[in-house]
DNA sequence: AATGAATGAGCCTTCATTCAT
DNA sequence: CATGAATGAAGGCTCATTCAT
């Protein structure tokens, strides 16, 4: 009965903090109190909109993958290539990372965070990852049409590793090497 | 406040059993109260061998960057040339992985669970993989010794985020695939 | 505050619902989430059918009165005489024993929960065993005509401890020795 | 590790106060947070003498038991005859009643509150009324000793079940009429 | 060197009730 | 008549740390 997800403005409310405060914070280290204070709310009414924080978690991983998708669709559309295309997600990381409060990938984070692989979470990073590494076999298989669907698969792969490794990376030195190196490594692959 | 970073019996336990625990649940989610627990040791006890949590994850963070490493070593030593040692690393993580208790890189998933740049645990976090990148950079130096350092210290960068990006995976969709693919490609990048 | 007693659909759902987990759970262990929620009703809706959680409790408690004395009656008014009667309150003590849901006697429980004897539960209690003892003081009457109402009333009272002793002691150890020993003790007494 | 048995100042003053609010209140009604603000006490600190609430409401039983137990010894370890001996527990009963405090019997009290039969907090209720139930028994015995044993078990029992209906009764209209009703009516028995 | 009692802020969640719609 | 968002105190319990012995 609690847990509506329609939209209410104390919802809104609630999960704009708590989207904030668990990639500020890491999602664990973030707790209801803290949230519902920041949000000026009543814990009752917290309950009322999520059946557990473990929901809420939950609406915020769906909602940062629209989220993230979107800041990454905006940066690519106007390329004209694929090539292009996947250049301009390591352009993207590269931005993104100048972000003043930039503290590396939510999904691998929350990944870090929670041992069990049975968790709820875990399978809403899994989807988002999938959907991240279908996109670079998409791209790879546009760029180059000939080639057997085997081969741009594992191209995609490895493009979508190599991105995995330079996010997480940026997150560990706080610098722009590892973008510069993957791109530039990206450039020759192609 | 003591904290003697000489060895004793008692100290050994406590490490021991907190290395397991912090690997396996994570350090946040991993308190003092367990771990004594397990250890079979006093409040008191725990507070003369160490100042505070952070400095026994240190301390963890610490050996577990000599037990990997020693792992790694033991895994290509034996193995005659430089490309073999890299693919050999590979290999490795590949086996690693069929561990029963494997949850990723002790490292990685501390880093994610630590916001602050700043915090120690950051630091020595760093520094492991600082050296890891550094072994890749070798291996590549060694490989092709005729190459000049800028383009063998890229290739080891570029090997090392590939890297970076399949052990984290491979924690994420607990399969073998990514090792799979990021050694395919590293045979062919060789 | 409207709180009409009249019923309606949705206020008789209410009490039958609360009615189940009240007896099953206890009044205190049983929250207004919990009802509403079974009851597939609203919060609001709730509170305009009854004032207060304490007022639904007192309905229940009325409503259990005549639904017991409806059972107890069903079971004994088909025995011609009042001291087969007497035997039959008994009898009928050991076949409710047997039904899957017993909890013992939901005035004895809210009895217990309650500590204020001032509580408008508490006089609900008292209502309904005061009838008990005066059923059983008016068999025994029957029983035995020519004795002075004192005398009757003395053994009607003493089978109505006797009758709460078993009642409570067969609900402490779920086993059928409480009312066999009370029933051949009545019996030995008439 | 926590809930060390042994007896400290402090562990003494909560079971102290807990017994005193558990009684009073019911031990459902009662929170921990009041037993440690009245109890002067940090929540740290109960829960390193106590595992839990149940574990506190089980040492509560426990010595309940033993007070409980040693009030009626002293009522009538003076009296010279079995019989009396009988009698003075109905006596005992009396007097207690007239406790400004009186809230009946904490173990019935803590068997209403108590749905589920499994409860650790069930098994000690039952343990101590087996041993009332045995106690009387034994009085009986020792009263008529010509008995077969049977027979004296089954007036112990009576007695026994005719005693608790009186105890809760007492509780539930605050008056003294069902001890003396009792009382009169075990005289005739013996 | 080792013990374990004591601290108090914090953990996630449920409580009975009110009120604007 | 009915809805369900909002309240804030309270529920049982764990946290990292201190300190007297």
């Amino acid at each position: 009965m609690p847990a509506s997800s329609r939209t209410s403005p104390k919802r809104d409310e609630i999960l704009d903090v708590a989207s904030r405060l668990f990639y500020e914070q890491g999602y664990h280290q973030t707790g209801v109190q803290q949230i519902i204070s920041e949000a000026d709310t009543a814990k009752g009414t917290f309950y009322s909109h999520f059946e557990s924080k473990e929901s809420l978690g939950l609406a915020w991983l769906k909602a940062r993958h629209l989220t993230w998708n979107g800041w990454l669709e905006d940066s690519i559309q106007t390329l004209p290539t694929p090539a292009e295309k996947i250049l301009g997600i390591f352009d993207f990381l590269s931005q993104w990372m100048k972000d003043c409060n930039y503290r590396g990938c939510a999904f691998l984070n929350t990944l870090c965070e929670t041992p069990s692989s049975d968790d709820a979470l875990r399978k809403e990073i899994r989807d988002h990852k999938q959907d991240l590494q279908k996109r670079f076999r998409t791209l790879v298989a546009e760029h180059k049409p000939e080639q057997p669907k085997s081969l741009s698969d594992h191209t995609g792969s490895v493009l979508f590793l190599l991105f995995e490794g330079t996010l997480i990376e940026m997150q560990n030195f706080r610098e722009q090497w590892p973008v510069e190196a993957a791109r530039k490594q990206v450039q020759s692959l192609l």
